[in-house]
DNA sequence: TTTTGAGTTGTTCGA
DNA sequence: GTCGAACAACTCAAA
């Protein structure tokens, strides 16, 4: 009797050791969850793709609708009882499988959950007390001390793995140099890929040389950093970890200026090019992600959550933990102590990361022929003037983070 | 228990 | 233009 392996986020057949556990006549499902709102179009049509690709190295049986009843109908038709699977740590992952694992257990079927998307499966790296870490750098020592396995089998190159060794080659020398220039093609553009474990982090690291030191190899490690954060603290998806933000802090909810944001209508050439180029391609640079998220926080003074869901609806890569944690981070709630100080300037960050504006000229056709298209002012006919003045913005939002009571 | 050093990605001001 | 200091006070992690 054949196993069935139910794919989730470990979309690839190599290096992939609940699939291995499940054996070699095992049935492979997806199961798409109408449960799963809040993730929209792009990251939807990248899944897709993903499952024809995978659809093409072995069999795949794609159900739609309640995983424990598809899981349920699937092993009485090949008389499974036996179901693999991916660790997934998110806080719906982690509900979801529990209750999977129960229904699947009052009718004689053993859920096996084995391996996680991580390095290193988040809750396992521990500081001196037992305790999880809640800066990044600690916790990047002691990952690094821990290791993590090489991978379990050789790794056939499939285009995600393609993309990643094509990377490795021709870009991860330039990397730390180039990779916050937007309008250069500096960054692996791995994040839906690593989303979806059509490459597992372990393979990244075993093919990176100097991994310990690598900076690309770094940002892999925020990436479990986020996971480990949200693993122990799943409340993280929706709460600020600093509770006196979701009690204490004064915002403002202007749908006017949201809807600015939303649209790349700000006034804010950067900022505006940062919030077009995730529309039209489901993707925004990570220098930009920190730009925009700032100015929907600290200048247009609205909570991070609703910057973060609109994220979650338009990002191929859209990531939970990355995503949330990385809003936490920006506007200050977030685990490491970031001075409150820390507002970006949208001018100065685009005049430090897009010196010559072609990132601008790129998402911002309005300004294709402005000269210099980073100054704020009236810059064309059809673009949009500043909405809010940043100098006085950026002195409310100091304004309002004094006024927090002492934590 | 107490102490000490450090804390992703920043900005502004003044020398 | 470049550079260093200042910008709260706090929390974390380890000694």
């Amino acid at each position: 009797m054949p196993a069935l392996h139910w794919f989730r986020r470990d979309l690839r057949i190599c290096d992939n050791p609940a699939l291995a556990a499940a054996g070699p006549d095992a049935v492979g499902v997806f199961i798409r969850d109408p449960r799963l709102r809040g993730v929209g179009a792009a990251r939807t049509e990248y899944l897709d793709e993903a499952l024809r690709e995978l659809g093409e190295q072995r069999p795949l049986v794609v159900r739609a609708g309640d995983p424990a009843s598809a899981l349920l109908d699937l092993a009485a038709e090949y008389g499974a009882t036996d179901v693999y699977c991916t660790g997934d740590t998110t806080p719906f992952a982690r509900r979801r499988d529990g209750e999977v694992a129960d229904a699947l257990a009052a009718a004689g079927i053993t859920l096996h959950t084995v391996d996680t998307p991580y390095a290193i499966p988040p809750g396992e790296v521990l500081n001196g007390s037992g305790s999880a870490y809640r800066v990044f750098t600690p916790f990047y020592k002691a990952w690094l001390a821990r290791g993590w396995p090489a991978p379990a089998d050789p790794v056939v190159e499939t285009p995600a793995v393609a993309r990643w060794r094509r990377f490795r080659d021709e870009a991860l020398g330039a990397y730390k140099r180039d990779r916050d220039f937007p309008a250069l093609a500096a960054t692996s553009r791995l994040s839906a890929a690593l989303h979806f474990g059509q490459i597992h982090p372990r393979t990244i690291l075993a093919e990176t040389p100097d991994a310990a030191t690598d900076p690309f190899a770094r940002q892999l490690a925020w990436r479990e950093f986020c996971a480990d954060v949200l693993w122990h603290q799943p409340q993280a998806v929706w709460s600020s970890l600093d509770p006196r933000f979701d009690t204490d802090m004064r915002y403002d909810d202007d749908d006017a200026m949201f809807e600015a944001w939303r649209q790349g209508r700000t006034g804010y050439p950067f900022v505006d090019a940062g919030m077009r180029q995730l529309a039209a391609e489901g993707w925004m640079h990570n220098r930009l992600r920190m730009v925009t998220a700032s100015f929907l926080i600290k200048d247009l003074h609205q909570p991070w959550q609703r910057g973060a869901a609109w994220f979650m609806q338009h990002l191929v890569d859209a990531d939970v933990a990355n995503n949330q944690l990385g809003w936490q981070w920006v506007a200050g709630c977030g685990t490491d102590a970031a001075p409150y100080f820390r507002i970006f300037n949208p001018v100065t960050q685009g005049r430090r990361f897009d010196p010559d504006g072609d990132y601008i000229r790129r998402y911002v056709p309005e300004l294709a022929d402005v000269p210099d298209p980073h100054e704020p002012g009236v810059l064309a006919p059809d673009y949009p003037a500043p909405v809010v003045d940043h100098a006085r913005e950026r002195d409310e939002a100091l304004a309002r983070f004094q006024a927090l009571p002492a934590r």
